[in-house]
DNA sequence: TGTACATCAGTGAACGCGCGTTCACTGATGTAC
DNA sequence: TGTACATCAGTGAACGCGCGTTCACTGATGTAC
């Protein structure tokens, strides 16, 4: 069915422009962070008139929206892939999971910048506080699944040991991890950094870990 | 020496316009962020025409990383203070400056922003980088005075452990303890958590506090 | 003390620009018969 | 299999807007004599 793509080039019709302009967006805020991003240039770049974009997105909101949206889904996979129910064991799962955060924070920029940075409301945007609970439910059941190792009586809670990995694990990221130039120079990677910390946080917790 | 300032009008001359372009620009990043801030509102907001911000910053760059200067330099003070050369000893003043930290974040959202998610590059302005130093040289002395107290064969790295413990501070109060909406539900205060998470990480790095 | 002049810190009008958004439209695709 | 028609996903021209920036200017202030 070749004659339905002829050439290389499109026709009247893209085909697929609501992903082509959510890759374009993405790309943008690369360049120039969530910011710089707007609705005319993803047009642009997407080969499509101005006017196009309203066909599949209300407005400039909805777009940056939707492209968080990828950004928890894809942030939430790497995350349980990553933890992959805890195997061989959660201390060695948790190690990953620190690293997967880091790696997405670093690799996806973009994306890390359009969850947490492009000033985009969670609130109103039911959808997108459903996947983003879902990301931060990796974080949650990892660390139950930690603290169940520790014994039953000076068992930490979990909810707090989430909060506080996501928050140091967040904090190397914003401050360290990412490509912009304006962030300080570590003696050590970040990701060093943040097993060291974890390593030490969890000493602290009575888990020594293998 | 008052009809110097006639009445409580302003003659043809400000008087102390760029200050005032300073606040405005503070005023204007706190209400929409430091994205929805402009050169030309902060004009209009001191009164004054579109072209004298001009007289006193070479653009718009300019006031926003004068502002994040001013931030960096408020963040000091803050933390200095707090810190109070360590008294009455090295745990509580610690304890003091985290306390500081977050406070800072929720008490002075706009230089907050201005500061960490402006995008201005601290690496074009050397002011800037030397009062960003002057910040981060209080954790990392506090940090010092603190592992000093540990057992001399047995003493943590002070620079891993100011970076943890920006880390942490950082990364609670992006994401937990600003005024926007979309930051998630806490069951406990900002404070608290980052109490309890130094605590942890101090027992942690085998220095019991008082 | 008064006057001339230099300097400073504003004005206000104008500009070009890109943005977000709307509108009536039209080419391409899918479907019923 | 062919034709009529509905629907969909684009076009392109136009709009009003606010922004950043420039320019020649002018009122106010400070200073020399």
């Amino acid at each position: 069915m070749s004659w339905k793509r002829r050439g290389r080039g499109r026709g009247y019709h893209h085909g697929n422009l609501k992903e082509a302009l959510i890759v374009a967006a993405l790309d943008l805020i690369g360049e120039k962070g969530p910011t710089g991003f707007t609705f005319a240039e993803a047009a642009r770049s997407a080969g499509v008139s101005p006017a196009a974009p309203y066909r599949h997105f209300r407005d400039r909101d909805e777009l940056l929206a939707d492209v968080a949206k990828r950004g928890f889904e894809t942030f939430a996979d790497a995350l349980t892939s990553a933890w992959d129910e805890g195997r061989p064991d959660p201390a060695r799962a948790f190690e990953r999971l620190g690293h997967a955060y880091l790696a997405f924070a670093r690799e996806e920029p973009a994306l890390y910048s359009a969850m947490f940075e492009s000033g985009v409301a969670i609130s109103d945007h039911p959808e997108l506080r459903e996947v983003a609970d879902r990301a931060y439910g990796v974080l949650r059941s990892a660390s139950e699944a930690l603290v169940a190792t520790a014994p039953a009586k000076s068992r930490p809670p979990a909810a707090m040991v989430s909060f506080h990995v996501w928050a140091m694990a967040h904090g190397i990221a914003s401050l360290f991890a990412r490509g912009d130039d304006g962030r300080r120079m570590l003696p050590m990677s970040p990701e060093e950094l943040l097993e060291a910390g974890m390593l030490v946080y969890l000493r602290g917790l009575g888990m020594e870990d293998a």
